[in-house]
Order: C-alpha cells, then sequence, then structure tokens
DNA sequence: AGCACGCCGACT
DNA sequence: GTCGGCGTGCTC
C-alpha cells in the first residue's frame, strides 16, 4: 500500500509516499508485520524535493494506483499522530472546498488548520490550573493589598482544586495577582488535560414566543429531532425576536448532548455576545475572533473537536472547524459581506454551513432583517425554507423612513468626482457653512434633541473630507500609489492635531501643501463631507455656548475614535446615560448595537449607492440603510428616520420607503433575472495585480486565447474598479454563466493552465467563485 | 511556495 | 579568478 498525502503547496495534485520505515529496534522482533500505516487524516512529516513538510494522509492507495514508478516513492519520515485530526465529514468538506473554489487540496487544509497544528505541534493539549496551596487556610494581607485579598477570595470559592487559568480570566481575575500570589507561597499551578464541561443546564427560563416564533422553533427544532438537513431563511425585521428564536432551538440541540454553531459578523463580535448566550445557558462558551493568539486559538479548535466546547461564536473561519458532535449551525445576520473571505481560499460562510449542515444531517438557519438576494431566489426554488417574522416583539414599533429631497442644497456639488480641469465652471461652494444637511433634517434634529431624545447621523465616510481641492486650477491632492484622492484628515476643535492627508486604501499619508503645487494658488479647499467635519459642523449648530443656551454633545463615532483600546467602551457609556445627543457614526454603527434613546436616524448621503456603477449597490445600500434604521426606536418610542437623496423620484427607493425592504429585495431580484445578472448567473472572477497595466492586462489576454469551448459569457480584461492600488495595477475577467455546472468545468481544465501560462509568471492572478463586487 | 541549479557582472 | 544576481524547473 502507499499513502497519499496533502502537502500545504500550491499544487492541484497530491503527493504519494512509501508506508514509514520501521525502527530498527523493531525490526528483529517483527519482521513479518505488515508497515505501521498512518492513517487517514493524521499528519505526517514528508521529505518533498529538497525540503521537509507536514502533510496530512488523504487516502490509502495500492501500488498500481500510483502513476509515479515505484523507484521515485520517498518513504514517510514521521507520523505525527496516532489517530486522526481530521475525520471523513472534515476531509470530504476540503475535497468539497477544493473543487467549488478550485484551490489545490493541500493549501485548503492548511487554511483549515491552526497555525501550531499546522507546524506539527503535539496534540495533548494540557492548560493551566490554579488551586489554593493545601498548607494554606487562610492569608493576611497588609491593608494596601486590597486587589490581592481580593483575588485571592475569588480563587478560594474553586475549593481545592482551583480551576483552569481560562476561567478565571473570564471571571475577572488577573494574570499579574496570579503570579503575584504565587510569589508569595499562597497559591500555585499545575498542568492538567481540558476537563469535560457539565452538560449544558437553563441559566433562565426562556421567553414567552409569539406565533411566528413558535413555528420558527419547532420546525427548527424538528429538523434536528429527526437527524435531518434544512436551510432556514430566518427572515425577521428589527426587532421581531430572531435571537430568541436561535436561543430556544440552541435549547433543545444543547440538551441533547450537541454543539451548535453560531457565526457573526466580524465587527459584530463583542464582548458582550457571550454575555447573551451566558445569561440563558450555564454551558462552556467558546468565542473564537481575531484576536486570539495562536495557542488559543490550537486551544479552541480542539475544544471544538473534542465536543468540549458546548456553544462556539465565531466569525467566518469558524465554520471550517471540526465538530465532535454538531447539531446546528445559526448563521446570524447572513446578509453580511464580511461571511465572504477576500483573500486566499474566497469561501463564502454562509455557503459553507449550508454545506455542512447538509453533510452532516442538521438544520442551518440564516438569520436576517434584509436577506442578501442570493438566499432569497433559494427560498423561491425551495431550497431554503423561509421562516418569516413579521412582527415585532414587546410594544417596539417599526421605525417610519421618510425621503428629505436634498436637491436644492449647498452640498448640491460636493460629492461629484471633479474629473476636469474646468472647476472654475462649477458655481461657488459655500464651504463654511455646509453641514450637509438640509434645512428639514436640522429642524428634525433640533426637535428630536428637544425632546430629550437622541439622533444618530450616519455617514459612511472618515475623516473631515474626502477631496482637496485648489480653486484656481482643479488640481486635487491625489494618492501616488492608488488611483484615489486622498483624504484630508483636520481637526479644528482639536488645535494640537496635526492636520494631514491620507489615502484610506493604502495609508499612504502626505502633508497638506501651503499652495497648490501646479498654479502656486493658495486657494486649496476642502469639498465634501467626512465624520469629523460633520461632527464640527453640528458642533456650531447644536453645541456652541456662544449662540445657544442648550447645548448637547456631539459624539463621533468611527474607526478613527475608536482605535484606542477601550475608547470605544467609553463612548457607549456616554451614549448609555440617554441623555440628548447627536451620534455621528459610519458603518460601525451599523451593526449589533442598540441605542435605546435614539429615535432619529439621519443618512445624508446615503442615496449615494444607488448612483454606482456596481450591480450590487442597491442591494447592500438598501442593507444599510434598513441595518441603520434598525439602530433607533428600540425602546418604546418610535423611530423617525430620514434618508437625504438627490433623486426623490428614484423608483428603487421610493419602493423601499415605501413598501419595505422585502418587497424592494423582490423588485431586484426580478430586474436581475430579467438582465441576467447573479444568482441568476453564476459567476467566475479573474483577478489580476501586476506592476504594470501592460502585464495585468496581456496574461488575461492569452487566457481568453486557451479558452477551452465553452457556453459562457466573457467580460474582459478590463481594468479593476481602482486599477491602480498600492502601486499595483489591476486587472480582472469575468465568466458568466446561465448554469454552474458548465462553468466549473471550464475552469477545473482552464484554470490551472492559465496558472501556467508564460505571461502569468511575477504577477499575481486569483480565481474568484461568487464574486461580490465587480 | 520553496529550493536548488545554472549561467553572466563587480570584486578580493 | 570568485561571489552573487535571479531565470527556470521540480517536488511523490
Amino acid at each position: 500500500m502507499l499513502i497519499r498525502v496533502a502537502l500545504p503547496v500550491p499544487l492541484y495534485r497530491e503527493f504519494d509516499y512509501l508506508p514509514p520505515i520501521p525502527a530498527s529496534s523493531n525490526l528483529t522482533h517483527c519482521a513479518k508485520t505488515a508497515p505501521p500505516m498512518p492513517p487517514i487524516g493524521s499528519r505526517v512529516q514528508v521529505s518533498f524535493g529538497r525540503q521537509t513538510l507536514i502533510g496530512i494522509v488523504v487516502a490509502h492507495i495500492d501500488r498500481q494506483s500510483s502513476d509515479i514508478p515505484l523507484n521515485k516513492l520517498k518513504p514517510i519520515k514521521q507520523c505525527l499522530d496516532e489517530t486522526p485530526i481530521l475525520d471523513a465529514a472534515m476531509l470530504s468538506l476540503a475535497r468539497w472546498l477544493a473543487s467549488y473554489y478550485h484551490y489545490p487540496l493541500g493549501d485548503v487544509i492548511s487554511v483549515m488548520l491552526p497555525t501550531l497544528i499546522r507546524q506539527g505541534k503535539p496534540l495533548d493539549l494540557l492548560v493551566t490550573h490554579w488551586r489554593i496551596r493545601p498548607n494554606v487556610s487562610d492569608a493576611n494581607f497588609n491593608s494596601n493589598a486590597h486587589k490581592q485579598k481580593q483575588q485571592f477570595a475569588m480563587l478560594t470559592l474553586h475549593g481545592t482544586h482551583g480551576a483552569s487559568e481560562e476561567t478565571l480570566l473570564l471571571e475577572g481575575m488577573e494574570r499579574p495577582f496570579l503570579k503575584r500570589l504565587e510569589e508569595n507561597g499562597l497559591i500555585e499551578h499545575y498542568l492538567q488535560p481540558q476537563a469535560d464541561p457539565a452538560p449544558v443546564s437553563l441559566a433562565k427560563m426562556p421567553l414567552d414566543l409569539n406565533e411566528q416564533q413558535k413555528l420558527a422553533v419547532n420546525a427548527i427544532i424538528h429538523t434536528a429531532n429527526t437527524h435531518t438537513y434544512c436551510g432556514y431563511l430566518l427572515n425577521g425585521v428589527t426587532g421581531s425576536g430572531k435571537t430568541e428564536v436561535y436561543l430556544q432551538a440552541m435549547q433543545s440541540v444543547l440538551q441533547a448532548g450537541k454543539q451548535v454553531l453560531v457565526l457573526v459578523p466580524e465587527i459584530g463580535l463583542t464582548p458582550q455576545t457571550r454575555a447573551r448566550f451566558a445569561e440563558r445557558f450555564s454551558a462552556n462558551i467558546l468565542l473564537l475572533h481575531s484576536n486570539l493568539n495562536n495557542t488559543q486559538r490550537m486551544h479552541g479548535w480542539e475544544d471544538c473537536r473534542q465536543g468540549r466546547a458546548q456553544i462556539v461564536i465565531g466569525t467566518r473561519s469558524s465554520v471550517l472547524h471540526p465538530f465532535a458532535n454538531l447539531g446546528l449551525i445559526v448563521v446570524d445576520e447572513s446578509h453580511d459581506q464580511s461571511y465572504k473571505q477576500q483573500d486566499t481560499l474566497r469561501y463564502h460562510a454562509a455557503d459553507v454551513a449550508l454545506y455542512r449542515g447538509y453533510q452532516l444531517g442538521i438544520p442551518v438557519v440564516l438569520g436576517t432583517a434584509t436577506p442578501s438576494l442570493e438566499h432569497l431566489k433559494l427560498v423561491q426554488e425551495g431550497k431554503l425554507t423561509e421562516l418569516m417574522l413579521t412582527e415585532r416583539a414587546g410594544h417596539a414599533k417599526a421605525a417610519s423612513l421618510y425621503l428629505v429631497d436634498a436637491r436644492d442644497t449647498p452640498t448640491k456639488y460636493s460629492d461629484m468626482p471633479v474629473e476636469d480641469k474646468q472647476r472654475q465652471l462649477l458655481p461657488n461652494l459655500e464651504r463654511s457653512q455646509n453641514t450637509g444637511l438640509t434645512d428639514d433634517t436640522i429642524a428634525a434634529i433640533r426637535s428630536t434633541l428637544e425632546a430629550g431624545e437622541q439622533v444618530l447621523v450616519f455617514l459612511n465616510r472618515r475623516g473631515y473630507a474626502p477631496i482637496l481641492l485648489c480653486d484656481a486650477c482643479g488640481w486635487q491632492a491625489d494618492c501616488v500609489r492608488c488611483e484615489a484622492h486622498m483624504t484630508l484628515h483636520h481637526s479644528q476643535l482639536n488645535s494640537q492635531q496635526p492636520s494631514y492627508l491620507k489615502c484610506h486604501h493604502c495609508d499612504w499619508q502626505a502633508s497638506i501643501p501651503l499652495a497648490c503645487p501646479e498654479c502656486h494658488s493658495p486657494n486649496l479647499n476642502a469639498v465634501g463631507m467626512g465624520t469629523t467635519r460633520l461632527t464640527e459642523s453640528l458642533h456650531a449648530l447644536f453645541s456652541n455656548p456662544q449662540t445657544s443656551k442648550v447645548t448637547y454633545p456631539i459624539i463621533q463615532i468611527d474607526r478613527d475614535t475608536t482605535r484606542r483600546k477601550d475608547s470605544w467602551e467609553e463612548i457607549y457609556q456616554r451614549i448609555n446615560t440617554g441623555k440628548p445627543a447627536i451620534l455621528v457614526g459610519t458603518q460601525m454603527v451599523a451593526k449589533g448595537h442598540h441605542f435605546p434613546n435614539v429615535t432619529l436616524v439621519c443618512l445624508p448621503n446615503a442615496d449615494r449607492g444607488f448612483l454606482s456603477p456596481d450591480f450590487r449597490s442597491p442591494e447592500h445600500t438598501a442593507q444599510l440603510i434598513v441595518q441603520v434604521a434598525g439602530r433607533s426606536g428600540r425602546g418604546s418610542k418610535p423611530g423617525k428616520v430620514l434618508i437625504q437623496t438627490v433623486q426623490p423620484e428614484n423608483p428603487l427607493l421610493r419602493k423601499l420607503v415605501r413598501d419595505g425592504y422585502q418587497p424592494f429585495a423582490l423588485e431586484l431580484l426580478k430586474e436581475r433575472k430579467m438582465i441576467g445578472l447573479p444568482p441568476y448567473t453564476y459567476a467566475a472572477l479573474i483577478r489580476c495585480e501586476a506592476k504594470t497595466l501592460q502585464r495585468a492586462t496581456q496574461v488575461l489576454k492569452d487566457a481568453v486565447v486557451i479558452l477551452p469551448p465553452h457556453n459562457l459569457s466573457i467580460l474582459g480584461p478590463v481594468d479593476a474598479p481602482m486599477k491602480l492600488k498600492n502601486s499595483r495595477y489591476h486587472t480582472q475577467l469575468l465568466l458568466l454563466s446561465k448554469q454552474r455546472a458548465p462553468l466549473h468545468q471550464v475552469l477545473n481544465l482552464w484554470w490551472p493552465q492559465v496558472l501556467q501560462l508564460p505571461s502569468a509568471k511575477y504577477l499575481k492572478l486569483t480565481l474568484d467563485i461568487d464574486p461580490i463586487g465587480w
């Protein structure tokens, strides 16, 4: 027999090896026994060319099945595991990912394994536990060691065996104090395998469900109890109690002794997330987020695999974890873009979740208030079962949406791209007075504040202004490495903070020129509105003690103001006082957070998305509008949402405002069907990145030439939406097909050949299946 | 992807 | 006369 191994190399094939040579001491002893075969799914160390690599055994084959002559085969150097670390289900998941996303199997497996496991770390994991030293009964602390005393008391609660460090840290103990107590001879640490958790129990009674919620919970539980697969789209408006449906479906699965995986969007994973689940269940909850170190990742992975983690809450990549007995997958906010991996293996976590559910025979719940068109289509085809929640829980009322005509305001030209050098032809921009808000919007803000309530202004643009423009000749500050304007960062309120220009695509920074580099005019002006500038304008209007008796705090929430550790926490505290205030936020405020006293939401230029060339833009813009709108009126007071628009007659926008997301989305879906766009066609996008535009285009031209006979629509090669980014040129080629199968057939044959093209050297080529954002 | 082999410029 | 540039080719 031979051993077929998947290795972490970007090659679309596996490699065959001879069984390991038994250690010589055994040779005399049992010469007749067959050589030890590393089991399928275990790690092996092999020599590969001149290097030594760690791979995963993917098959045992007989000698004839290998197309490599026996004399070229090398033996396995070492077996790293006695038992498989990936079971048959995980290997078939890996194979499916490899074939669906046209990615080398070995690389897929690399993505699935935590770094330390990939590097060969042994899997008998031990964790640090702390306990009171046996001879210590009580301790005297001197009066200034309050904290030590308090921490010692916390550990006492765990009895003679103490508890694992992880548990203790979660309870609020701190490592430096554990160390200190150990130095003082009061406590000690020891290593022990992770203990199995107690069965899950209910920590708090479930809430009462309305009829729709009951239907949903019963459907999911029924699927789980019958050990079958079913994909559900839990389509529930904001505040309709989706979370309660998750919790009660989970309860049944957890009490049957099975694990639950809850996927959440990237920024949705706040420390509060654990609390929400811990409040209901006493269970071993594992949080998988991007700030874990390699050791924590490995422990988390192993806790999933061994079944010790009963509830796993994680971002995208947790859907690739192994599970001992998974019983339910929940994908919260399933429309969220962050579920699609944008580098390397470009999988979509919701699609992978559905595949895993199918594979394991368990229910998968996609929950959202704004389903993606892909998922709505799957509902129409009967491939997903829709569970509707249309009623709001409790007394909450739906926010009402209004369009505000913003055409005749000074903002009229501020967001217009400046293409030509004919700036003089544009009317004067009243920049200093420009708030980007209409009089109607300002009046609504004022009356909301006067009623003692909070306002949220959503502007998806950081910085002071997106453009720095020369009034005299039309020169603009552009990034030297990207095809983009540099954003002006500037603060009038905070004058010790220096002003500068920054590219938001590559982080290139520059100082602000004193005069135009082209015509030397000193009249350089900030054009357009960013959150900093909006915050300052609002300050002038609502927070200036010289002009008004009552002033209101203006709170800016974006990556720039929340970068510092704990600063988000501070901002959150200020908001949670509930006192009247204006919150100015970007994307960050759209997801997950509750602002109970916000009753007015203003979107000064959210309608820009309806003008964008990307065909998915109306869908994504509507999702964003509805998500932001959902931040308001969560308490007993109804919310109001003002959408400023320069296109008050836009039929799609009107439909969204008048009828709501679902009818709007179904309308868009009809349009997509008519025009033949995804999800009614299947797309694959080849992206190319090179030092020159010529090279990036040439390889795609060559690729088109070697296409086998096909029935696809080929669009391109064309320059990417941002053709120059980070000093590299981007081009792309789009393949569209009415059916999925023929597209994949072409790619199977063609893609490996494209990578081999002579013109493909020294540049980066990537294949994106089901791409978002062309 | 690594890693070696292999053939042409500036150095002790 | 060598050290070293990175072009090309292979890995069971």
